[in-house]
DNA sequence: GCACAGGTAGATT
DNA sequence: AATCTACCTGTG
């Protein structure tokens, strides 16, 4: 009996609940949408899924029919809608990806085919925004490791009472500091939590936002292109992490983040042999339209996937 | 030992 | 303007 509608109620959590979606994900999609490298606050542990977001804590389980249902802990009640919007659950994330071109684009069609539904999450901007500034030439395991350090010994506990019911075993919830906390934090104690030469970049990014309330929320609401530009000013942030944060942390579906993944695809499937990222990201805006981010997305999934082989 | 990991910034050519 | 390199640190 793995049905999660069966499962007896747990203390300090409440009922699992079905989120309504025109199609629930594979189980290999689900893992793909939030452990493929969009986001680094999910883990799986016996079939159900814990991710933190923000204030809010949720767990996801796929039941024996397919259906996605969500449990948040009793303290949180805004965690199942504020999850909903973080999964742009109202959205059909097959009836986007039919407007990518892949109809004119064999390798674009194969990607769509292996992932359906596969989707672009709604995470809170700031939050991104930290997240990619440690990604830099890092495996998506030990940005997860570094986060979950970095929010373990500077973020606040986000179920105090909770505290004895761990799950999963031994693991600490607390959330990521804010920007406003980490302009507090010494560059030392950075590079204790394991960020390298990240440090520096957190600590003056950091320490800019605190000198310019507003900064970030300004930046969020503007254009694609100026949100870029105004992200790329920002110290340890170029073209990828920016495209990262506005495509993952703001719903900027035309940003077209290349990294090496995408470089070694765009080069193999494309024929962008020798082709710098700047222009791949061109070529990428300009090939797949004002929806680039998710064929982005597709792509960089199925080429991982293709790698595991 | 050494290359590489979802890069960026500063120096050098 | 284009190319090269240092920057932390773990992993294979």
């Amino acid at each position: 009996m793995t049905g999660s509608a069966s499962r007896p109620t747990e203390p300090g959590w409440a009922a699992w609940q079905p989120l309504p979606l025109r199609m629930p994900p594979a189980a290999t999609v689900l893992a793909e949408t939030l452990d493929g490298g969009q986001a680094f606050r999910w883990g799986c542990h016996d079939g159900i899924w814990l991710g933190l977001f923000g204030d809010s804590v949720v767990r996801l389980s796929l039941d024996i029919q397919g259906v996605l249902r969500w449990s948040a802990p009793t303290s949180l009640a805004t965690a199942g809608p504020a999850f909903a919007h973080y999964f742009d659950a109202a959205r059909d994330p097959k009836e986007l990806a039919d407007s990518l071109p892949w109809r004119s684009d064999p390798h674009l069609a194969a990607c769509l085919a292996a992932l359906p539904g596969l989707r672009i999450l709604r995470q809170p901007f700031g939050e991104t925004l930290l997240c990619f500034l440690c990604s830099a030439t890092k495996q998506i395991v030990q940005i997860k490791q570094m986060l979950a350090l970095l929010a373990e010994r500077h973020g606040t506990p986000l179920l105090p009472g909770l505290s004895t019911f761990t799950f999963p075993p031994s693991t600490s919830i607390h959330r990521l500091p804010t920007w406003g906390e980490l302009a507090l934090i010494p560059e030392a104690q950075l590079r204790a939590c394991q960020f390298g030469f990240r440090a520096r970049f957190i600590h003056q990014t950091a320490c800019f936002l605190a000198a310019h309330p507003g900064w970030l929320e300004a930046t969020e609401a503007l254009p694609y292109p100026e949100a870029k530009e105004r992200l790329c000013s920002l110290p340890g942030v170029g073209e990828k992490i920016a495209d990262c944060v506005l495509l993952f942390g703001a719903g900027r579906l035309e940003a077209f983040p290349v990294d090496t993944w995408i470089l070694k695809a765009m080069a193999a499937r494309y024929g962008l042999h020798g082709w710098k990222p700047a222009q791949v990201a061109q070529f990428g805006r300009a090939h797949f339209g004002p929806l680039a981010g998710l064929a982005q997305q597709y792509l960089f999934a199925y080429e991982r996937a293709q790698s595991r082989l």
